[in-house]
DNA sequence: ACCAAATCTGACAACGCTGTCAAATAAATA
DNA sequence: TATTTATTTGACAGCGTTGTCAGATTTGGT
């Protein structure tokens, strides 16, 4: 009866639409104590299961959602991961931020967002800024950020938990999600080879990027391991850049009676500078040159012929970032384990139509 | 003295670098209330110079950063704007993200990426519930989202104040920035019939986006102006997707000997779909037909030859929007100002390479 | 030098929730 | 049934800040 009136009085009181219930109008109708709600709203054992019943009707009827700022302020979670990066691809990043959001609605949490300028000097300051201001309940660092001791010293000295995707400075400093650059890059070269090319070109990555000496290291694995040693004016330095991957096409292309039957390009940006140039010229692809990339970006299905390439699982890599820093929040291990969690995950050889058989 | 022992105690509390210092700590060490301390940091009147000195100092000394949480739950703002998409171009959604959060810096505010279902039928809800967990200070709405009633009653009913970006649905409803799509179209159609072009063709886009319409109707107007009536067989219905440019290239181009000498694809996607289908068939493009786009997406200048195409200033919308957002919860305006407030970007017609003179 | 008005400052109570701990109740044991 | 033990519940004190309002101080006018 109790519970009736008083449900009633609050409706009144409520007006409109504006419906904000909180806490206590939760207990009120319920006829328990906030600190009740506040179980049964976080799952917490030791409660009876009529009164969680009662509670989460009241909490139902009352369309309640705790607030998660008065949550964050009166617990020890803030429900919030951030996101730092500083990557020109948008496609990576929003890849990145998919995957984190999707593990992070899984349990509540939600996920700030956070671009860095990667050479600004105070960087460092502006992270101790960040995590001072909001206390993050973990943080996610992406290429090239997870590789900047400025970087990882402000959130080491802050004391937030964080994963680094990728990473390849500091190996064994954090916990860690990546993919097996490497091997994909093995991997593509042996698809190379068992389509028949022999004279295999290669473009390089940017220097500054872990991932490019990764990348060239698996393509000279494969050749070394095929009994072939790779044409020194076939290896340009590239920086990751269309335009960079333009330059490297006129010097490779510079003698079309002498070209290489296969081009392997450390990124796809550069892939595409390559095509671009051999449309130019006239230098028909994959029929004269079969030209791979690596990371299926969005432009692969864009350009004629579609681009074989790598897939880079970001999503996922993302996911299982984010997943590392919540499952620990959760659960009651201890913050030292989290240190040496290293998760591997698998890419995918994406055969399109640039690579096509000698 | 207890200032001392307690400041103290504080110290040794924080033990290694976890310098997390409260407006308490700033208080004790400059001498003065934690009121006052608050009033400094917020820029508040009515605090002698003097006193105002004393306290930056002390807080510069502890590196004291107000903890964003407790202001929130204390004040009436959250200093968090939410930015709600569904868009599969990733580009697109960066660039929202980049305007929104630079504009935020400005003020201290923070962004919630919120990536939203429009298909979910239980969106109302899931927005609804996403206000009452977090009172958020503003939100920002993108297409789709900003054209469907079930998203922007559910925005309304929690009292959030919110700005749409490019909205054609409901006008009026909200403070919106957008750009002027059929003026663009008008003038980039324009700028073919400059070029001296008079078999112009149009792939429409997708006739559930709003701007689809407008730029048909910018391309038809200019026609009509120039004495011109566009030839119904060159005006093909697609849906903003690569493929459904390779189908309207098809039909397009099925007599060799009856081409247009210049197409205007609605968005730069089909205009991709387009190029790709052209180069299969040996159709050169801009020599036998000029392509033109809409978007100034980064494929645009990944594809050979570079599009010509329409760049929509993304950034500066969501720079706008949050823009509106921000300097209404900093000032003392009322909010039903905001209800009116609408902002129009220019455009940029971009010259590249697949467009050229008759 | 005096009083009113303007300016500055601080106590104290929220904000909505969780953590701690003790009290109340139910279940189990003797 | 009395007593111990396990389970369930609630009172209360924060979390770190801002809003309110009253008290203290300075300023201006005579």
């Amino acid at each position: 009866m109790t519970q009736i009136k008083v449900s009633a009085d609050r409706v009144k009181e409520l007006g409109g639409g504006n419906a904000v219930s909180t806490i206590n109008d939760v207990a009120r109708l319920a006829g328990v104590s906030i600190k009740t709600v506040s179980r049964v709203m976080n799952n917490e054992p030791n409660v009876r299961e009529e009164t969680r019943t009662k509670v989460k009707d009241a909490a139902n009827l009352l369309h309640y959602r705790p607030n998660l700022l008065a949550r964050s302020l009166a617990g020890a979670r803030s429900f919030l991961i951030g996101l730092l990066y500083d990557n020109p691809s948008s496609s990576y990043v929003i890849d990145l931020q998919s995957g984190v959001i999707a593990r992070c609605r899984e349990s509540g949490y939600h996920v700030l967002s956070e671009p860095q300028d990667s050479l600004a000097p105070d960087l460092g300051r502006a992270i101790a800024s960040l995590l001072a201001t909001i206390r993050l309940d973990g943080v996610i660092l992406t290429p090239p950020l997870c590789d900047m001791a400025m970087v990882l010293e402000a959130v080491e000295a802050a004391g937030v938990p964080y994963v680094r995707v990728s990473p390849y400075a500091y190996p064994g400093r954090s916990a860690q999600v990546e993919m097996d650059d490497s091997l994909a890059a093995y991997k593509m070269t042996q698809h190379l080879l068992s389509l028949g090319h022999r004279d295999i070109g290669f473009v390089r990555g940017h220097p500054e990027h872990g991932s490019s000496h990764r990348r060239y290291d698996g393509f000279l694995q494969a050749m070394s391991e095929a009994g072939l040693t790779p044409r020194p004016d076939w290896i340009k330095q590239g920086f990751n850049s269309f335009a960079s991957g333009v330059d490297a096409a006129k010097a490779l292309f510079e003698t079309p009676t002498d070209l290489p039957t296969a081009l392997f390009a450390s990124n796809d940006e550069m892939a595409f500078g390559i095509m671009a140039y051999a449309q130019q010229v006239g230098i028909k692809i994959p029929d004269q040159v079969s030209v791979v990339g690596f990371d299926d970006t969005p432009g692969s299905t864009v350009i004629w012929p579609h681009l074989t390439t790598i897939r880079q699982p970001v999503v996922d890599l993302a996911y299982a970032a984010a997943d590392i820093l919540l499952s620990r929040a959760n659960g009651d291990d201890d913050a030292p384990v989290l240190t040496r969690v290293s998760r591997l995950l698998p890419f995918e050889l994406v055969q399109r139509d640039s690579a096509k058989p000698i």
